[in-house]
DNA sequence: GTTGACTTTCAACGTTTGTTGAATTTAATT
DNA sequence: AATTAAATTCAACAAACGTTGAAAGTCAAC
């Protein structure tokens, strides 16, 4: 057996964090019960206590799991951005571009899963009672790291006009992985909210432009 | 008595719904419980449930209250537009502004209540569970006219762009009035999210920047 | 086969939840 | 002053809540 192996984790455990997942992205954080969490996830209501301490820290862990992956695969896009550019580092743009391409990638958008975290996200985000604590916790390195390029392809920007810019960016996001349906009544239904792949190519060139706009010259 | 005089209307009605704003604004529908509102309201238990039947019917009507002060003032500042315009009817600019501004003005900034609301539909708004049908059922008609305005201002526009471009204004309008503090802590304090005035003044010509940018020639 | 650590189940705990029917108070009308 | 309707209080309900201690089960190591 590999020395680093880990012990066999029961199925169960991952159950639960995916039936957690799911609920807290469309009820949020007090919407759910531990017992939706243990009958969705088919499993004794005491188990998940007994896994993750409290209601607590089930929602943590639930936050947690894909944190990195998603954080990792960002940096990287940004690290592979910055070794191909030229002496004046990547473009608004390609920054942009790799800040989102991630949510997209590798299935992301397919696996539901992953499509719940980035609802959970989404809801994290803009809670009042969330959205400062957690989002700061988990991202901020990454997001830092973002606004470092961000400042080296607009040098002349005033830094208060490239945080509001990515606050823009951030809410933009947020609300087109909320999934809420509400771009799909207000057009009546030429536009399909799970349309991410249209939402990613339009979203691009409209934040860069904001930015563009506020932060040169 | 004049004939359409209303009935005195007891204080604790509006008492009830201050509280109830307040309260779901920082905490969601499920993270409130009538409780909660009848002691921050000072009031019997009981009486919530008297004058708007059940917690949901409290919901709503805290929703409703602003709602049509809110579109009024919106439609207003659109049709004194539309009125001083030329014949090619107004910019970009100056619908997105029409549509941001009456949130700012008549000192609705600095009244706690007026504050609370906005929180509350930024976290509506980006909710799974009410963000599809109750922004629809509130607001659908008023974001109608200003996307008929916006058609206009750019006649070559392909709809899906203009409804995506819309979509990412309200993402950023959202997060912005949710007030989460984010801003905060990632500008280290530089950015205050109380400034909705250094807000408002940056997020126009972003937005228009991005709308131009798709919706143009 | 026994041990021991981990996992899962069971049953129950004390609270808190939203809601309601009946009683009481308030305020306007007759 | 009597009447009536609305507003408010009181007490209590059944249901759902998060959590937990003890029992039962699982499985690898010895």
């Amino acid at each position: 057996m590999p020395e680093n192996a880990k012990k066999t984790v029961p199925k169960r455990k991952d159950r639960i964090l995916d039936a957690a997942e799911a609920l807290f992205a469309k009820h949020g954080f007090d919407g759910v019960s531990m017992r939706m969490v243990a009958d969705s996830a088919e499993v004794d209501l005491a188990l998940s206590s007994y896994h993750f301490g409290n209601k607590r820290g089930l929602f943590d862990a639930v936050l947690m799991r894909r944190a990195e992956v998603w954080n990792t695969a960002r940096l990287d896009a940004l690290e592979k951005l910055k070794s191909e550019a030229g002496t004046n580092g990547p473009s608004v743009e390609e920054i942009i571009d790799a800040f989102l391409r991630p949510m997209l990638a590798n299935g992301y958008q397919d696996d539901p899963g992953w499509r719940h975290y980035f609802e959970l996200v989404a809801q994290v985000n803009s809670s009042f009672e969330w959205g400062g604590q957690l989002m700061t916790k988990y991202f901020d390195p990454v997001v830092r790291k973002f606004m470092d390029a961000l400042k080296q392809a607009l040098p002349d920007a005033d830094p208060v006009d490239l945080y509001w810019c990515y606050h823009f960016l951030s809410g933009a996001l947020t609300l087109t992985f909320a999934h809420t349906g509400r771009i799909d009544q207000l057009s009546d239904g030429v536009v399909k909210s799970e349309d991410m792949l249209g939402a990613y190519e339009r979203m691009v060139p409209f934040v860069s432009a904001g930015f563009k706009k506020l932060c040169e010259k």
